[in-house]
DNA sequence: GCGATTTTCCGAAGCGTTTCGGAAATCTGC
DNA sequence: GCAGATTTCCGAAACGCTTCGGAAAATCGC
C-alpha cells in the first residue's frame, strides 16, 4: 500500500501546485463552474482522481455555510422497545442520504433532554444543515423552532391538511376515511377503532377522517368505540378483549391502525370463538411491513396499503431539495395508497 | 421568543467585541487554559452563557483538526433482519457519546460499497475523527486500514487474543472452555456446540476454548459436533434436530452461542419428546437480552452472563481516551463474565 | 492588425477557531 | 522604586475552502 500511510490527504493547495494552476481555479474546476477551460477541467479532475482528493467538508462548512450533513434527533423511550421501524426508518434513511452524498447523523436524545434543545445545539455548533424529523406530534415543538430559525428539515406526516413546510407524507385522512366508508357500506354502524399513539399527527387525521365517514353514513361517533395507544399486537389484543366485553354496545367491525394491531384482533377474536367477517370484520392500514403480511393471515385482510420503505427515498430527496433553496409547494408529496379488499370484512349480521 | 430569529449565532468576536476583550483571550478563557484571570474568565463563561454560544464545530475542526464526530459503519446486510442487537448497539453508543460530548455518526453502507473504501472518504473528507468497528472478522480489513493510517478506533472484540488496539470484549476463549469443562465434568463426551458466525473473531475464540476444554478432558475434538450460523432460534432449532437425527452420534450435551439459539434447542428437543437434562444438558452465554431471559426458560437454563447492554458505556469512554492519545494498554477492557449454574445440566446418562 | 468582446484565469479576503511568540501589566523581594 | 519573575493579555498566522473583483489571454469583427 504504498503512499497509504504518510501521504495523508491531499488538499487544495497540493492539487494547485501539482497542476501549476491557482488554487481558486482548481475549485471552480472540480465544483463545476463554467468559466474554466474543458481541457484544464479535466486535467483537474484526473489529477484529483490520481491524489485522491477529499474536500475537507469542515473547511467548506466554513466558507459556504453548509456542512453536508443532516441529522434525525429521536427520544430515547420510543425505540426502547426494540421498534422495528426505527431500524427501518434509520437504516432507510442512511442509505438513501448516503446516495445523495449527504452525510446522516443520527442523534438519540437521552431521557431528560428537551428535543428542541438538542436541535438548537446541533445547528449553532454548525454540526448539521438540515433535519429529518419524524414521529409527528399535533403541535410540533421541533418543528415550531426549526421554522423560526429558518432551518432547512422535511418531516414524515405533518401537522396539519395544509403546512408551509416539506413533508412525506401519506393521505391519513383518507385512509381512515375510506376503510370506515367500507365498513358503513356493508352495514356496519358500531366500528371501533384502534388508532394510534395519542397527540400524533397521522392519529389525529386518522380520527377526522374515521368521524366524517361515519357522519356521511348517518353514524353519531361514540368515543368508546375510538382508542389509542401504541401500535403493537399486545394492545390490539387487550384492547378486543375491553371492547367486546360490554355486551350492550359491542362492535361488529374493527379498523386497526396497522397490522400489528390487527394481528392482536385476530387473535382476541380467536380466542373469544369469533369468526371473521361473520361475526366481526376487520379492516386495517398496511404498512407492509415485514411481517405480519396482511394477505397470508386467516382469513386475509382487507386493508389500504402504502409501503412504509417507500417513503425514505422521498424524504432524502425533499430534505436536500430544501437545502438548495427550493419552493416548498414542490417539496410536499403525498404517498400513494391502495385500497385492497380481501377476506376479513362481509355484511353486518342481524341482530 | 426574543431575539431567536435574527441574532443568529454567537461567535467568539462577538464575545470579544462584548466584553472588550481580545478573541485570544476569550477561546482561552472557554477552553480552559491558565493564564488567564479567574475574575474575566467568570465574566466570559457568563457572557458566553448568556449570548449562548456555541463554538463552531468546523471552525475548531480546521484549527485544530479534530470534529468532534465519532462514526460507526454498518454494512446493510447484518441489520436488515431486523436485527435486535442493531438498535441496541447504536442506540446505546449513541446516548453514551452524546454524554461525552461526542457526535455519533451512522453510517450505512449500501451492498456495494467496500467498507474499507467508506471509513477511507469518512476520515479523507475531515468528517470524522474516530471510529466504532463492531461485528468484527478475524482478520478485519477496517481495523487494517485504520491501524495503516493511524486514525483512532475501538473495536467491540478483537481479532486476537494479543493486539495493539483498543477494544472492549468479553472473554470469548474462557466463556466456550467454562461451559465446555462445566459439561465434561459432568461425564459428558458428546458435547455439541452451536457456535457464532464464522470468520467472526469471538467464534473463532469461542472454537479455541471450546477445543482446548475438550483436549483437557481428554475428548477428541469432532468437526461434526461444532455448527456455525447466524445466533437465531431457527438456526438452533433446526441443527438441534440434524445433529439428533443421526442416532450413531448423538450428543449427550448442546452449548449455545447466545440465548436466542439456545431457545431454539429447547424447542427442538421438546419437539423430539426428550428432556433436559434427563435426556440432554444445555449451557449457553447469556448476553442479557431483554429475551428470552435463561432464568425463566423451563428448565432454567445453566449460562455464562456478561450483558451486552454494559459494554456500549465503556465503548464510548475508550474511543474518547484513544482521541486523547492515552496510551493502547489502558485502552483495553475484558468485560467481566459470571459462571450461573442453574437446572438444565446433570450428569451425562449410562448408554 | 487593432479595439472590443469573450473566455480563462488569478490574488486576496474571509469563514471561526486555536496557538505561537511575545508584550504589557502586576507582583516579588529588597 | 527598581530589576526580575510572574501573571495576564494580545496580534498575527494558520487550517482548507469559496468567492469577489479584476487581470491576462484568446477570440472576434472589420
Amino acid at each position: 500500500m504504498p503512499g497509504e500511510k504518510g501521504a495523508i490527504l491531499a488538499t487544495l493547495k497540493d492539487l494547485s501546485r501539482h497542476l501549476g494552476l491557482s488554487v481558486t481555479q482548481i475549485s471552480r474546476a472540480l465544483n463545476g463552474h463554467s468559466d474554466v477551460n474543458e481541457a484544464t477541467r479535466e486535467k483537474v479532475l484526473a489529477a484529483a482522481r490520481q491524489m485522491r482528493y477529499q474536500p475537507n467538508l469542515s473547511a467548506r462548512k466554513l466558507a459556504t455555510g453548509r456542512s453536508g450533513t443532516v441529522g434525525l434527533v429521536i427520544p430515547a423511550p420510543s425505540h426502547a422497545a426494540g421498534n422495528p421501524l426505527f431500524v427501518q426508518m434509520v437504516s432507510g434513511l442512511s442509505s438513501n442520504f448516503s446516495r445523495l452524498d449527504v452525510r446522516f447523523l443520527l442523534h438519540i436524545a437521552e431521557e431528560h433532554e428537551d428535543p428542541v434543545d438538542v436541535h438548537r445545539k446541533l445547528v449553532d455548533s454548525a454540526a448539521l444543515d438540515g433535519f429529518v424529523v419524524a414521529d409527528l406530534h399535533v403541535n410540533d415543538p421541533c418543528v415550531q423552532f426549526l421554522q423560526r430559525r429558518e432551518i432547512p428539515f422535511v418531516v414524515h406526516g405533518r401537522t396539519g391538511e395544509v403546512v408551509d413546510y416539506p413533508y412525506f407524507d401519506i393521505d391519513n385522512y383518507g385512509v381512515a376515511y375510506r376503510l370506515t366508508s367500507h365498513l358503513t357500506a356493508l352495514g356496519h354502524r358500531r366500528i371501533a377503532f384502534l388508532n394510534g399513539v395519542d397527540g400524533r399527527s397521522y392519529c389525529a387525521a386518522r380520527t377526522r377522517g374515521y368521524i366524517d365517514a361515519l357522519a356521511q353514513a348517518g353514524v353519531r361517533f361514540d368515543p368508546n368505540l375510538h382508542r389509542n395507544g401504541q401500535m403493537r399486537e399486545s394492545v390490539g389484543l387487550v384492547e378486543t378483549i375491553r371492547l367486546m366485553e360490554n355486551p350492550a354496545n359491542r362492535p361488529t367491525a374493527f379498523i386497526a391502525g396497522n397490522s400489528l394491531l390487527a394481528k392482536g384482533i385476530y387473535d382476541a377474536l380467536d380466542a373469544l370463538s369469533l369468526s371473521i367477517p361473520g361475526d366481526v370484520s376487520v379492516v386495517a392500514h398496511d404498512d407492509l411491513l415485514p411481517a405480519p403480511e396482511t394477505a397470508a393471515m386467516h382469513p386475509p385482510l382487507t386493508v389500504t396499503e402504502a409501503a412504509l420503505q417507500d417513503s425514505w427515498e422521498p424524504m432524502a430527496r425533499l430534505l436536500v431539495g430544501a437545502l438548495d433553496g427550493q419552493a416548498v409547494d414542490k417539496l410536499q408529496i403525498i404517498g400513494e395508497m391502495r385500497f385492497v379488499e380481501r377476506s376479513s370484512t362481509g355484511p353486518v349480521q342481524a341482530g
